[in-house]
DNA sequence: CAAACTGTACTAACCAAGATAGTACACCTA
DNA sequence: TAGGTGTACTATCTTGGTTAGTACAGTTTG
């Protein structure tokens, strides 16, 4: 389900709220579908429970998936994500990097005609 | 010329090498000017300069800025840039981050014509 | 030449964040 | 009842980030 990354410095929870965002919004995950146990992903990535907990619950925070005691985790609608109370920061935090990362990739001569073909080549990937 | 964000728990030097990156990548800073010194910025943002040193040791590997010895440091054109050993793969990186934000921008609720608006928008920004 | 800049290169030390280990409680379901 | 689930702590260890200090060599300015 996801793969962790040791030579990166990004801390590992934070590599699992990443790997979880990305399967929820792209569709990977749709809405209300069960997400793996705490206990059991902590077993199959072989790190501690406590490091998969602090990524749930940081997601549980920003909207993206709801937590039942005793039942599970589970990924939420876009819509109700959308009206969650962080989101408008985090929307206009979402198009200041889109602006950064399209500045950047001009700089190394690629056109906008190009970048977008880009976007939509990834579709459903 | 720079700020830093203490909240934010990325590392100062990370901080420093994105505001850098940005500013030379969106044409504020252009190609051949001089960057501050190390040890002004150093004493401007109230920090050590080997953490200053940190970031601008990352950005010449990067082929963002080089560094001559006795003068200074400037902004890297971005056609050499581009002809980086290490560019291949940020470009693939960076196309990746942009879908998994134009993702997360459907996700919840704009239309890619809306997104499309919001980086022309930005332009100059 | 001299003084004051510049980048570069170390060592040593401190501190906070990340990660681990362990335990416990309450809830749900088969 | 047994075994799964999320939740919530405390204590400990390790690592990366940051600071402090010193030093050397090159450039520029007076």
């Amino acid at each position: 389900m996801l793969t962790l990354n040791y030579r990166d410095s990004r801390p590992i929870y934070g590599q699992i709220k990443d790997g979880l965002r990305r399967m929820i919004v792209s569709g990977i995950l749709e809405p209300d579908e069960k997400l793996p146990s705490i206990r059991s992903m902590a077993v199959d990535l072989a790190i501690n429970p406590n490091t998969i907990r602090r990524a749930y619950a940081e997601l549980e925070t920003e909207g993206f998936i709801y937590s039942v005691p005793g039942k599970g985790s589970y990924a939420s609608h876009g819509a109700d994500a959308a009206r969650m109370r962080s989101h408008p920061d985090r929307q206009a935090e979402l198009v200041r990097r889109l602006r950064d990362l399209v500045a950047e990739l001009r700089y190394l001569g690629l056109k906008d005609s190009e970048i977008i073909a880009m976007i939509n080549e990834g579709v459903g990937q």
